[in-house]
DNA sequence: AGCACGCCGACT
DNA sequence: GTCGGCGTGCTC
């Protein structure tokens, strides 16, 4: 024990560690608390941004600390709450608290350290210099600084290192680590009245002065009555610039001319990017019967649960329920936390929500900016006007002071478990774990509940609601089942379509009604094939064929987004004829232009919705009846109502259901009951065309019943029979290396380790379905333990397991993550 | 994960 | 002779 005071840092990266620095006797760090964002030195010259995780007076022993260099915030930008949350996840989803803290923050509040190049104003030629380097330095000279990649940029070269040294030796340039603010508030221009003319008096004279100059006389009403009066405009609140010239285009000569009198000033200042606009509050809807029904017995349930699973069939209003909900725990004073999975937050549900909410409701959504994520974030620390946070995934990790409610809303979605970066977190689990530390409510929202959820519904660990009944009356659809066996046997099909699925396109159109068709493309991606020789082009980096995108006439690598051009002849035979294979949405939106040239079509999938924008555009196009036909992927079951849609075509179920995946029976009935639920609206019943090549398979037959509980019984005697999940847990350990037999022998042997303490638990290790990506090859282990098993001590065994094995020579430099609960 | 150091092949 | 490839090891 010393009195020097150190903190351990959570710091960017995937170290298993913290690291301690000490912190100097500075006035500065007087109120350093854990939480706040410090900047400390790591290695040679980096410099990060790290979050205090904690203080203490105990002295490293076997190195010498480093000193924090800066703290940059004056309160904690993360709550201790927040920081005992991001613990939490580390240890259950095995990853470190660096990589929990990379995807908490918003990456406006994570530093970036940038290698500046400075030019040295004193520095004297002296020796001669190449010519490269003489073109740098006066760029340098000119700009004063730059980052590294300027100067390479600038010289169309990759790597200007060697140069960039020799002109620090000669010190003609210093190079320094400037860590670079990323989030920079918006400001705007605002007017105001000018101190000198801050009283009625002094106006009065203003308007006499501006008798000859209308224009400005105008402008100067205008402003008036913008502030809302003379009474008003003498407490110089300032009126966007923008708004004032908004009334009166081109008329900036005009106003500078005020400005110039000293009539008016104008400043800037920091504005939210975030739309506070009230708008026209409207009031919520009265709930019907069945709904208020199931909102008290919603309430009834927590009393008793923390988590309570509300099963409602599609249309039946669930999202008025939540707005009632939502409401009480206003009320109450306490903040509400909506999360929805990411294709689903489409601004018809934000919109509907900011008409009950207005300002109140912050919305966290990746498509947004960063500096509005930044906003959103800072709002709710500072408690400030959000009350109700609209989000997906990664706002479980907001800084909520008062959480007393969380919906789940499409809880079965599988988009709510992160896969690739770490930490693979589940929000939904995840956020049954915060509410649990805020004391606050979960509600698990959903038409067709995941195995795991109704298991514990079931066994009575959450509370158990149903709405059986659609909003207004509206019936199930009829669902008809089209044998595409029988079909081709007969030579009844047309491209991909039944005579069923075609009859009703057909009726639907002639009665000017919309249509959605639905392709899940997983698994079934549209691929270049030699006719000649079968050969198909794979990616150079990883073991997939490469997916063929006809708008830009490449192939594309899913994996590692690598592009090339498509060939125009085999890479192996020379032969030109090469044809596509595998269908995607794409493929469908052709021939169904080519069936229908009548119809308008669109399509939406990934490609097409890149942007936020284009995304909308889709909807609203469709919304307004501008498009007859949506052809698309998962993302046309989520969350979308529309009016005038009467049928609905599935055009393939079986490559759903013949997923190689112990959950492809109930995520296709999921699938199939969700696109269901698009049919059909206030007066008419719809049609589902559900084309299968086994009709008689029973996950088909419990769709077309719409038996839900049917399906999850059969299931769960499979789940049960093959230890598999609600029964059992599930982790995956996978193993990365760039030579395969490095990482199989690493498998083998940290299976073997695993092994001799959990035995036949441990199963693998297996090449995954994808065996290399970005040239590193993989290798998995699966580890299924009872849920008797405390899951705490089986990760205890798991990372010792990996660290011995990692400790011996010839596996040092395989890596290895682990995905708790996969899905 | 970066990033530097260090030890070997292909170029002025 | 150097440039620059990537194998190895470290970061408080």
């Amino acid at each position: 024990m010393t009195t020097d005071l150190y903190a351990d840092i959570i710091l960017p990266l995937p170290l298993p560690r913290l690291f301690t620095y000490h912190v100097p006797p500075e006035e500065e760090f007087r109120n350093l608390t854990p939480g706040m964002r410090v900047v400390v030195p790591f290695g040679k010259k980096k410099q990060y941004s790290g979050i205090v995780s904690s203080l203490h007076h105990n002295r490293p022993e076997n190195y010498d600390t480093k000193p924090v260099i800066t703290v940059l915030d004056g309160s904690p930008v993360v709550t201790s709450q927040q920081l005992d949350f991001w613990r939490w996840i580390a240890q259950y989803y095995l990853c470190t608290l660096g990589e929990v803290y990379k995807a908490a923050l918003p990456s406006g509040l994570k530093l970036e350290s940038e290698t500046r190049v400075y030019y040295n104003p004193d520095y004297e030629q002296i020796d001669d210099l190449p010519p490269k380097a003489v073109k740098v330095l006066d760029f340098l000279a000119e700009k004063k600084s730059c980052s590294v990649a300027d100067i390479n940029d600038f010289l169309g070269q990759k790597n200007c290192f060697n140069l960039l040294q020799k002109l620090i030796d000669e010190e003609a340039v210093f190079v320094s680590e400037r860590l670079k603010e990323r989030y920079r508030p918006k400001t705007e221009n605002f007017l105001r009245l000018s101190e000198a003319y801050c009283n009625e008096q002094a106006l009065h004279k203003a308007f006499d002065a501006l008798e000859k100059a209308p224009r400005q006389l105008e402008l100067l009403m205008k402003l008036i009555q913008l502030s809302g009066g003379v009474g008003k405009v003498l407490e110089r609140k300032g009126i966007a610039r923008k708004l004032l010239l908004q009334e009166h285009p081109g008329q900036a000569s005009a106003l500078k001319e005020l400005i110039k009198k000293g009539i008016l000033e104008q400043f800037s200042d920091e504005v939210d990017r975030l739309d506070h606009s009230e708008g026209d509050l409207k009031s919520k809807h009265q709930l019907t019967d069945d709904q208020l029904k199931a909102f008290n017995e919603i309430e009834k349930a927590f009393n008793e649960h923390t988590v309570v699973l509300f099963h409602g069939v599609t249309s039946s209003g669930k999202t008025e329920l939540y707005i009632h909900l939502i409401e009480k725990y206003l009320q109450k004073g306490e903040q509400v936390l909506y999360l929805l999975p990411e294709i689903a937050l489409t601004t018809q549900i934000t919109n509907r929500l900011k008409q009950h909410f207005g300002n109140k409701l912050g919305i966290y959504h990746s498509k947004f900016s960063n500096e509005e994520r930044v906003e959103v974030y800072r709002d709710l620390l500072e408690e400030k006007n959000y009350q109700i946070i609209l989000g997906v995934r990664s706002s479980i990790f907001l800084p909520f002071r008062n959480l007393g409610l969380i919906i789940i809303d499409e809880e079965h979605e599988h988009s709510f478990k992160q896969f690739d970066p770490a930490p693979r977190y589940h929000a939904r689990d995840a956020a049954i774990m915060l509410a649990h530390m805020h004391n606050a409510k979960v509600l698990l929202g959903t038409a067709t509940p995941s195995i795991e959820s109704y298991y514990n519904a079931e066994r009575g660990k959450y509370g158990l609601v149903k709405l059986n009944t659609r909003y207004e009356g509206i019936q199930l659809p009829r669902i008809l089942v089209a044998d595409l066996k029988e079909a081709r046997r007969k030579k009844q099909m047309k491209s991909h379509f039944t005579p069923a699925l075609f009859e009703q396109m057909e009726a639907a159109l002639s009665n000017k009604q919309q249509i959605i068709l639905f392709q899940n493309r997983r698994g079934f991606s549209p691929f270049l094939e030699c006719t000649v020789c079968s050969w198909v082009p794979r990616c150079k980096y990883c073991d997939v064929s490469m997916t063929y995108h006809k708008k830009m006439n490449q192939l594309v690598c899913h994996y590692c987004g690598n592009t090339v051009t498509t060939p125009s002849t085999c890479q192996a035979c020379g032969s030109p004829a090469l044809v596509t294979q595998g269908f995607g949405t794409e493929k469908i939106e052709e021939e169904v232009k080519l069936l229908f040239p009548e119809a308008k079509v669109a399509r939406m999938d990934l490609d097409t919705t890149r942007s936020k924008k284009s995304y909308q555009t889709i909807i609203s196009q469709f919304e307004s009846g501008a498009v007859d036909i949506l052809i698309g992927t998962q993302m046309v079951t989520k969350g979308l109502d529309f009016d005038n849609v009467n049928v609905v075509g599935i055009l393939n179920a079986d490559n759903i259901l013949n997923m190689p995946d112990f959950r492809a029976f109930e995520r296709g009935f999921q699938l199939m009951a969700q696109v269901s639920g698009r049919a059909g609206r206030k007066n008419k019943r719809g049609t589902v065309v559900l084309q299968t090549s086994s009709p008689e398979h029973p996950i088909i037959k419990f769709v077309v019943e719409n038996n839900y509980d049917q399906m999850y019984r059969t299931q769960m005697v499979e789940r049960r029979a093959y230890l598999y999940p609600p029964y059992f847990r599930l982790i995956y350990l996978v193993l990365k290396h760039k030579q395969r037999e490095v990482v199989d022998t690493a498998a083998e042997a940290l299976a073997n380790r695993l092994r001799a303490v959990l035995g036949s638990r441990v199963l693998g290790p297996q090449e995954p379905p994808v065996g290399r990506i970005q040239n590193q090859y993989l290798s998995r282990i699966l580890i299924k333990f009872e849920k008797g098993l405390s899951a705490a001590h089986v990760k205890n065994i798991i990372q010792e397991a990996i660290e011995a094995t990692l400790s011996n020579q010839r596996w040092k430099y395989v890596t290895v993550h682990a995905d708790v609960d996969p899905l």
